[in-house]
DNA sequence: GAAGCATCCCGCCACG
DNA sequence: CACGTGGCGGGATGCT
């Protein structure tokens, strides 16, 4: 049987700690014997209370030796947790010396600035939540931020963004150990609505944040949700009042992404919504979200979530 | 599916 | 000299 230890600290995000344990719970009393059992630990042990002021106990994760079977997962929360945690020599040291032997490492939501902390993300890609993202690479430069996935496996290490997809992560990495069967039969008993793979992006969440009208290129962002048929790299430069050049860096800068894909992603997203809301049909549709035609529209599902329109229609419509 | 055309991306570099 | 900017070129990608 495998270990997973979860390891948290006072003010930890209680979803963080809840998803991925709620997942493996699962997945150990699906498979008996070859599953997982789950242990909360801290540094002291005792009572931990979480973001959301429900309070669980711990063991004392300096007593917890690491194994080779075990998967450690470190949890985030906000920033005023956080950065206590990120004092924590005992707790640093700790996830150090388990890097090195256990089956794997991972992170949640801004526990990923702990592990980076530890040094074991140096040299690897990575993620964290989105509001975190350009801080994590700013912090640490030998961390190759990936901003756009819900979490990222590099060799034995995972991280995941957000506090929700610490749920998904889990669920890729039940689907490893176990293969995809399980995992989704998981996702199934517990009700998620979709299994989402690792490199679908935590994209329309940074979009929304960007929104900030204080900001150039959030202005420039609001630009194109309403301006979809007009929108191009150009026209959304001069939008900016940037030139081309820089209106490409600062994209890659502020959102990770370069202004065509951050044009296709607006329009994508726009579409998502149509489809799964309304009876539109494909040429029209396409037509207004700055597509031009169906073929587009499809090509452009196609390398962004892996399915054709129709296929998200019939997977998100609901009966209303 | 192929071919020609348009757009985009990004290293490079001159400029202020 | 350091730094941000933006034009250029041409290879990559996408569209028709």
């Amino acid at each position: 049987m495998r270990r997973v230890l979860i390891a948290a600290f006072q003010g930890v995000a209680l979803l963080d700690v809840a998803g991925s344990a709620e997942v493996f719970a699962a997945a150990g009393h699906r498979l008996g014997r070859k599953g997982y059992r789950v242990q909360f630990a801290s540094i002291g042990g005792g009572a931990c209370t979480t973001s959301a002021t429900l309070r669980f106990e711990t063991k004392d994760l300096l007593a917890l030796r690491p194994r080779a079977g075990d998967t450690v997962v470190v949890a985030g929360g906000a920033e005023d947790a956080v950065l206590p945690a990120l004092g924590d020599q005992a707790l640093l040291a700790w996830i150090r010396g388990a890097a090195g032997r256990v089956e794997r490492m991972t992170s949640v939501c801004s526990g990923a600035f702990l592990l980076a902390a530890a040094g074991i993300l140096d040299g690897r890609r990575a993620t964290t939540h989105w509001r975190g993202c350009e801080r994590l690479a700013k912090m640490y430069p030998r961390v190759q931020v990936d901003p756009n996935a819900i979490f990222v496996a590099d060799g034995d290490v995972w991280t995941s963004a957000g506090v929700a997809t610490g749920i998904d992560m889990a669920l890729g990495i039940v689907e490893a150990d176990h293969g995809a069967a399980i995992a989704d039969s998981i996702a199934a008993e517990l009700v998620l609505y979709v299994r989402r793979p690792g490199f679908q992006s935590q994209f329309s969440e940074a979009l929304v944040c960007q929104a900030d009208h204080s900001n150039p290129l959030g202005r420039a962002v609001a630009w194109v949700r309403q301006n979809l048929r007009e929108a191009s790299v150009e026209t959304l430069a001069k939008e900016a009042a940037l030139s081309v050049r820089t209106l490409h860096r600062r994209c890659r800068e502020q959102l990770g992404v370069t202004p065509a894909t951050l044009i296709e992603r607006a329009r994508v997203e726009h579409a998502r919504t149509l489809l799964a809301t309304s009876a539109i049909a494909a040429k029209a549709l396409a037509e207004q979200c700055g597509f031009g035609n169906p073929t587009n529209m499809k090509r452009a599902f196609e390398r962004q979530l892996g399915m054709a329109p129709r296929d998200y229609r019939l997977l998100h419509a609901r009966a209303a």
